[in-house]
DNA sequence: GTGAAAGCGCTAACAA
DNA sequence: TTGTTAGCGCTTTCAC
């Protein structure tokens, strides 16, 4: 068992410097190509592999990008993860993942042991409990760059902070505008809180489509609840319990598993769906496809996320060159995906 | 903004020596009971946090544990993450997570990964593809160790090498002797390769409930498959072309997802579920009580085999002192779920 | 019980 | 274009 070839051993058998050696292996503009081409070729025959301890202690940061999500059960998160993982090793980065379970003060412990570690980004989708911020603009004073993915903080902008969301106002737009093609009428939300983007956003889509339509929105129909299975059952419950008048003939959940909830207590109550309530969903979760009926619902375009979410990291690293520090916002359009909860044929 | 307080920055201000503060914040036997806690005071008052690149260029290995898993979508591993996780931090190791995406070379490029990252150890499903060890072999060598959880390699054995896994062959008895007890005499198991521990496993334990009621195997009534939603669907389709005498009443399904596939081809049939077929699947995924009806589940308690996975690995680890090395075999119990997809009252 | 010294493997300023 | 030098922050002999 054989120690790891390390840069200086490269270095002797050649008859070349260490630091020779290290930006031949860089591909710095100033080495000629011949001695480029002689240390690949050792590196190669040897598998020499850098020392990312040795490296990051020199720079003072490690390869590793540090990532922050409200939880890992759930199929958005995992897909965008996935997405990042495999973004993150193709430029050679390794990946810490950590949760926040939907509490303030577990995602500021999460920064400050992404910053310990001397991670050289964090990408965070922050928790909706979250109203102190300023675990990520210590983040951002460490010169460690952000970029927030899904649910973003709206106050936060600045040359270490890029974002990458869905466009959700617009998914949820098409949404209503689908249930009111059905012919619904009286289309209820169900919303989480307001303070936090996506939310506000889909519940504007869902007011602007009903207007577009010459609908004036009941306000009743707007159900504030936790978007869980139960607190969609809930919000259920209460809208069936309304005079027959202003029940709703569809729903429109933001997410889906307020809407499977929902789509439960509206089967028990012997309410038909689609042909007497029409029902929606978002998140295109796995689960959409196994309720009875199958689910309508958007496509967060989880790995295409991820993915994105790393590149706008890249592109604020210092080596990325001139242009590096330039904040972005990728909006990514989402997927309406038509199933039979919401198809009255 | 100034630089994070250095060990040395507390040495001086105490006026000790480096190598007497690094061992008084390591606890070191031999530091007066006064001086660790004039170390620790200060230490406290400076937030200091020690670099991990440091410690861990100097140690030769990192203070991180790796993980590699099949796939990240999917409740299971999921919350095994959320375990492994969530005791690694408790003991000071951050995680670093890999997919194999159920593919030999993936895995393999992921220790790879891992190893040239110097992780403390690993922690590792197989994926079901893979044929040869050698990667793990490699790591071993490299003397890091290694915890499986759930899906072992059975042929690797050795003192650097733990595992946990459930007692998957129980968990199946349990549920077709449940089956059974609703009154089912014709069960069907939709199996995965019965090279892979927890498949050949569970079929035991099928056919062990099945020989302890006095029941004879029907070698028609298991069928290899896919476990996806798809391949549960076609086993489905398969056992209900078979003669009505030969008809099961009842199918365990290796996993819940299969479960659901051949839930939905049997209610699209007409076949009653539980009255004409009951169903069982594996897992206890979220989706399980999303399902009409809910689905019979036997739960593989992912975040405790996350959390003992972790333990195992630190009893391996050089610094556990004398007790240091010893692999161990962990085997977790399973807990039946029973729903109405199997519940004939 | 504490200190001095060396070095983990790499990179970056500076010199040649 | 390449080499020299220094040092990132920590741990660990070895000496006292």
């Amino acid at each position: 068992m054989n120690r790891r070839a390390s840069l200086l051993d490269l270095a002797k058998t050649l008859g070349l410097a260490a630091s020779t050696v290290s930006r031949a292996l860089a591909d710095h503009h100033d080495v000629s190509a011949a001695t480029k081409a002689r240390v690949r070729a050792l590196a190669a025959e040897l598998h020499y592999q850098p020392n990312p301890l040795a490296a990051g202690l020199r720079r003072g940061r490690s390869n590793t990008l540090g990532v922050v999500v409200p939880h890992l059960t759930g199929y958005f998160f995992a897909q965008v993860i996935e997405g990042i993982a495999s973004e993150a090793r193709q430029a050679g980065f390794s990946v810490m993942v950590c949760q926040s379970d939907e509490n303030a003060a577990h995602e500021a412990q999460a920064i400050e042991l992404l910053i310990n570690a001397q991670v050289a980004g964090i990408l965070v989708s922050r928790s909706d409990a979250t109203q102190d911020f300023a675990h990520f603009e210590a983040a951002r004073q460490q010169g460690i760059p952000l970029v927030f993915f899904d649910r973003v903080v709206e106050g936060l902008k600045g040359p270490n902070i890029s974002s990458v969301t869905l466009n959700d106002y617009l998914g949820a737009r098409q949404v209503v505008e689908h249930l009111l093609a059905q012919g619904c009428r009286r289309v209820a939300h169900l919303t989480g809180p307001l303070t936090v983007n996506i939310h506000r956003h889909r519940h504007q889509g869902y007011l602007d489509a009903l207007a577009a339509a010459g609908l004036t929105p009941d306000p009743r129909l707007t159900v504030l609840c936790e978007l869980s299975q139960q607190g969609g059952g809930q919000a259920m419950r209460r809208l069936l319990h309304l005079s027959p008048k202003r029940r709703p003939d569809a729903v429109f959940a933001s997410n889906d598993l307020a809407a499977v909830g929902g789509l439960q207590v509206a089967r028990r109550q012997g309410v038909r769906v689609p042909q007497d309530l029409a029902l929606a969903g978002f998140s295109n979760e796995v689960f959409t496809t196994l309720t009875e009926p199958p689910l309508t619902s958007v496509d967060q375009r989880g790995e295409q996320m991820g993915r994105t979410a790393v590149q706008l990291l890249q592109r604020m690293l210092p080596a990325a060159g001139q242009h590096a520090r330039t904040p972005r916002g990728i909006v990514l359009k989402p997927h309406l995906l038509i199933r039979e909860s919401s198809l009255r044929g």
